[in-house]
DNA sequence: CGATGGATGAACT
DNA sequence: GTTCATCCATCGT
């Protein structure tokens, strides 16, 4: 399958969020190919979104954000990395938090880049998904249109009853906490928590 | 099981 | 100096 389109990424951020949900992740390495399905997302959004790392406007850490859709936006947090799929028009700084992956390619080669884990631990959270990819700031504003970094849809059809949608992971109270932006298939042993 | 706290680095006030 | 879009070990039930 290729890869999913710039247009894809220009759709409202929370249908992309929730669209990006069965499609595959592969990161092609030296080492060889590794990646998986997508199982968990997070929507984060220009407007009214206080959790956003674009909310206080442009900074250094964050210009990825406002760079074209369909780049990926990486970030560091404590000692580890989080992946983004940048969405809407250039300018408009949102973006899809990549958290979770049912792996399915390069599965022991992400175990070695792990440590010994089991399969549902593997990439059961945004900062042990980059780790299993080999995923860095190096990564950070590359296309994820093209190798060795891409997303495409798989065959495999998703019903919409497998997508429970709620609130997200790590929000502070008064930063939209409430906001019911985090998709994930809720049948998938896969994703970081409940 | 669930709750807690430390590691640890960069961006920002 | 403060704040994290986290992870993991280590407690406690």
């Amino acid at each position: 399958m290729p890869p999913l389109p710039q247009s894809f990424y220009l759709q409202p951020t929370p249908q992309v969020a929730r669209d990006l949900l069965g499609c595959l992740l592969i990161h092609e390495t030296p080492e060889g190919p590794c990646g998986g399905l997508i199982v968990e997302t997070e929507a984060y959004l220009c407007a009214d979104d206080p959790a956003c790392h674009a909310a206080l406007g442009r900074t250094k850490r964050n210009a990825a954000m406002f760079g074209p859709p369909g780049h990926a936006y990486v970030y560091r947090i404590h000692q580890v990395f989080c992946l983004n799929l940048v969405t809407a028009p250039e300018g408009v700084a949102e973006a899809v938090l990549l958290r979770a992956l049912e792996p399915t390619v390069g599965a022991d080669l992400m175990r070695r880049r792990r440590g010994q884990h089991a399969l549902k631990d593997l990439c059961s959270g945004p900062g042990k998904l980059c780790q299993a990819l080999g995923i860095t700031l190096v990564h950070n504003g590359l296309s994820v249109m093209q190798p060795p970094l891409y997303v495409s849809r798989v065959p495999a059809s998703l019903r919409d009853a497998q997508v429970t949608q709620t609130t997200r992971v790590g929000i502070h109270p008064d930063k939209g906490a409430e906001l019911p932006l985090r998709f994930y298939l809720g049948d998938s042993p896969f994703i970081s928590r409940r």
